[in-house]
DNA sequence: CAGTGGTCTAGACCACACT
DNA sequence: GTGTGGTCTAGACCACTGA
């Protein structure tokens, strides 16, 4: 168990070298037949080790320079927006679901941008509330659009969320997401049991396939009492 | 400037068989030796395609089984928080700043915890204000370890903000990040000039070096109007 | 046990960017 | 020009795991 391949010994080294700040952000550090020299291993080997960590934000690597010591910037963090049902288990607690509303409707202005299309024009409109112990956790409201998936208009979505029926009957392969505080409206403030404009954290994701938009949604959590956080420190 | 890499050629044929459905989720991909054949390579050139796109989440790779499509969840998605400066020029802005307070205080219970101090101890408290275009953007709530930093309380942050000189003096190692809706206290809607009470996106870090925690920040945004994206698609 | 992925090596050539 | 990183190859051995 503390066997491990020799360019992640290498890496963690180089990796303590930098963290005991050995070197400092800045610092040009020995190239890589040094380095190979040092570790006794082929220049392959340190070369993967010295990639991958320059791709992970610890090196700044270039021809001819050599390689430096980035600069830490609060740059790209890998959040995990987990399935809410594994992250609601995750916890020990118990899950839950239950439809709030399924119609054709109308889009509203947002979504139909989303979604490629007009305003105005018909889409399939749930809303659904996620529990975490029978107490509710979160508020989904999704938008499906009926020419990339006409199968969804004969799915129920009364036992089993859009989420799970989405993945396993029309999986997508390009997705955006964006972050942001809004006040609860009526019907978000109702669902989860907080005061109307209450602060809410929204998470919304816009998904395609090779066919076209399949879905709009925003996922609305109570403030303060919910976090995205990093797993764990990259570097 | 259509001249790239085997490898990356081999990813983008792999990823757009994927993307147009050719190959779905769960299905089995032909073995290394054979798309080594197939794209006339060496096995390694191929690994390392395939290996790259399992880190992104598109495959996944068990020995014996093989290489299969990955069933996309809407985890791990790359998040950027840019420097505020860098990210208010960005949008062709101009950048303005303004401490708005500066002293030593006494640490709040949060602060404490997060400085991995006991609550009461002192520490450096600074608020500090970022414009873009004369309109504010962003509050920032700062605590630094005066214990790590000593250097700090002599800085005045009257001109450069602190995440600019803390990135040139105290490098930081390790970060961790939380993100959540609040409603704005009435210091954080004052200086953002909304109501009081309004959601605020608030954007939490914590960052230590070999010493020890170097300083625990909160950055306030006005709700709705700011959103945390994903710059593009990953898959 | 056999097949697949995981890794290493030694050598080679190339592309870029400093000097 | 020249040294550094970027990549490829051919071959090898290993480790895991499904049949």
């Amino acid at each position: 168990m503390s066997d491990q391949a020799p360019y992640q010994r290498i890496k963690e080294s180089l990796l303590q070298r930098v963290k005991s700040g050995d070197w400092r952000p800045g610092d040009t550090i020995p190239g890589e037949l040094q380095l190979a020299d040092d570790f006794s291993c082929a220049r392959a080997t340190v070369h993967r080790a010295l990639r991958e960590l320059a791709d992970e934000g610890i090196f700044e690597r270039r021809r001819k320079a050599g390689t430096r010591v980035a600069v830490p910037t609060g740059r790209s963090v890998a959040l995990d927006i987990p399935l809410v049902d594994q992250e609601i288990r995750a916890t020990g607690a118990e899950y839950g679901y239950r439809l709030l509303a399924r119609a054709l409707e109308q889009l509203p202005p947002v979504a139909a941008e989303s979604l490629d299309r007009a305003p105005g024009e018909q889409a399939l409109h749930l809303t659904c509330l996620h529990y975490a112990d029978r107490r509710p956790f979160q508020v989904e409201d999704r938008w499906i659009d009926p020419g990339t998936v006409p199968e969804a208009l004969d799915a129920p979505f009364d036992e089993e969320g859009p989420n799970a029926w989405l993945l396993r009957n029309v999986p997508w392969t390009d997705a955006e997401h964006a972050i942001f505080a809004s006040a609860a409206d009526k019907d978000v403030a109702a669902a989860l049991s907080i005061p109307s404009s209450s602060p809410v954290l929204a998470v919304e994701r816009r998904t395609w396939n090779q066919k076209g938009p399949v879905t709009f949604v925003r996922f609305f959590y109570p403030g303060e009492s919910y976090r995205l956080r990093t797993s764990f420190a990259a570097r």
